[in-house]
DNA sequence: TCGGTGGTGACAACCGTTTGCCAAGTGTTG
DNA sequence: CAACACTTGGCAAACGGTTGTCACCACCGA
């Protein structure tokens, strides 16, 4: 029967009325309950109960300073990288009750800045999803807002990191093992951490094997890029290649069948993170899977540790998660 | 030269103090720039710029009952379905200057109606994606917190539903044409809405052509579920089917290749949605295009422009976005 | 010269919680 | 039995804005 609609709200005001205790009572009964005898928090939580009492959260982070509320900032939600890591700070805010705020920053270091600046009051944290920030404008952030970074590593930022090098170096001794002599990496965005630590690896690795490092591109982020990329790979006369990613690779499975090279017989592919349609393209796409979801979880339970105990002890900074190689079709012996 | 960092922070009454003029004044200078007469709002903006003065949202929300946050509600965000929605509600929202908050109910209605009545003092507004919710729940919800649901269509909440079950005819047509007489139905979860649309179209749609309408499940959610399917379908020896989504379908590419059951050979298959991924299966994906990103900007502009003038003058309560065909190669002449 | 008018800005009362500080009450100990 | 240490709960001051109400001012016409 709580038909009564359309009142005041309920507040802690009507709950200390109901029971009669003070406020600030109510208040500790509901937030601090150790703080309170047991039979009068009882009576508060069941007064609550009956008149259907709901918080208010502004009300909560204007007093306390904590808002309960986490921002996952990314630069393109379009990114189906993403997904993965929305899914896994999802669930893991939800978990420590946290809300999920998604923040896009349409791939511009500016918007990143200005959007994390204006909202640090009403966040507890943030969590950067492959930032484009410079460092030391992350490290001025990282003073204004607690931050964890996934897959950029700054100095004094917490962050997740998945160790996609060690990938490729596995994925290179994989085509080298297939024969390939000439491996060619299509290179992504130049301002992305991940993009430059990829091809370092790369280069080194073909080092060990006393193989020239040739790259593609930059390519611009999306699928799009793989039409150009595509083309950009077969005219380095490469039998196979690394992209930057997986959006990248598949991209360039359509643009190839499109042409006409067959994948693997004329030239391999592997991509990179595992996202999701990399198992049911044409052909299967071999690729480092990255624990991306976990990646998310992980960034999570750093930056909430962080935040629930005022001791800030000292802690893991910075976590590296392992990838593997993933092979499917898409991968096959030197033409 | 803003080093001077670990101050407190500041606030209107700094500003106020700088100026020389009530704290109330500098209040509406920010917000309501008309209500101050142009000298002071400049000298006071300019006070504001200098002092790096950032409102406090939590504050603002107390006093003035509005949060400038709207939650997406989801039922899964793993689903791919919701990527798009995702992306088009970001969008328009970060346009119309309100924040993005995303809400997951894990395909649970209490787990919708709990979380929304919890955060509705910390919301503007939301926008339900697929709600599970029965018809009078939701309408109680409406009654507590700005409401538009998509995908569901339920009278007195505003809503944008994409018009599948025209699409579904379509898609039936072209089943029929290539000489298809036994199609079934590969059936969603029964709380979902749209599922139950759907069959009820691919219903009405055989029932035209005089053919038997079959279906097989419910099968949950999921691409996992393809696997299921894709044996139910082939047992019912049928020629063609229709995926409740492109999820089910995709999974039942993987699994009908697996049993080397030939697409479109032996069984044409049409999935609903066109989610990512659609486009590059093997083979790709004859299916329902939906507008899904369309659907989540319009959503937002439902809700926002509810919000935003105070008389809630009389508007589209309900809008429809069609579908189309998009005839790839899952489909093919009958067997 | 005086009353009227429109516009500007100040006062102060909220909005709903949290929390530091303190007083009263309880039980324990010497 | 008194002194003491803990609990327990109340008071009231924040937290940082918004907004209804009203005083004041200058300018206008009569």
């Amino acid at each position: 029967m709580e038909g009564d609609a359309r009142k005041r709200p309920v507040t802690i005001a009507d709950i200390a009325a109901a029971t009669g205790v003070a406020v600030s009572t109510v208040s500790r009964a509901l937030s601090r309950p150790s703080r309170v005898s047991a039979a009068t928090r009882e009576r508060i939580q069941a007064a609550a109960r009956d008149l259907d009492y709901v918080p208010h959260p502004p009300a909560r982070a204007l007093a306390s300073g904590r808002t309960g509320t986490v921002a996952l900032v990314v630069s393109d939600v379009t990114n189906p990288f993403y997904f993965g890591m929305i899914r896994g700070t999802q669930q893991q805010l939800k978990a420590a009750g946290y809300a999920h705020l998604l923040i896009d920053t349409e791939d511009s270091a500016d918007h990143e800045i200005a959007m994390l600046h204006t909202m640090r009051r009403s966040l507890d944290g943030a969590i950067l999803g492959a930032s484009r920030l410079p460092a030391r404008a992350l490290v001025a952030l990282a003073a204004e807002i607690p931050l964890v970074t996934v897959n950029r590593n700054v100095r004094g930022v917490p962050s997740v990191v998945i160790d996609t090098p060690a990938g490729i170096a596995q994925a290179v001794e994989h085509l080298v093992s297939l024969g390939h002599r000439s491996i060619v990496y299509v290179s992504g965005p130049t301002q992305s951490w991940s993009n430059q630590a990829r091809w370092q690896a790369m280069k080194a690795a073909l080092d060990r094997h006393h193989l020239p490092a040739a790259r593609v591109g930059p390519f611009p982020s999306g699928r799009g890029s793989g039409v150009a990329a595509a083309d950009a790979v077969v005219n380095t006369g490469a039998t196979a290649c690394v992209a930057f990613n997986d959006l990248f690779a598949l991209g360039m499975l359509v643009r190839l069948r499109e042409r006409g090279v067959a994948v693997p017989a004329d030239l391999s592919v592997v991509g990179c993170d595992d996202i999701f349609g990399a198992d049911f393209s044409n052909p299967p796409l071999t690729t480092l899977t990255a624990p991306i979801e976990q990646a998310g979880r992980m960034a999570v339970s750093l930056l909430v540790s962080r935040l629930d105990h005022r001791a800030p002890q000292p802690q893991r900074r910075a976590v590296v998660l392992p990838t593997y190689l993933t092979v499917r079709e898409s991968t096959g012996p030197r033409p």
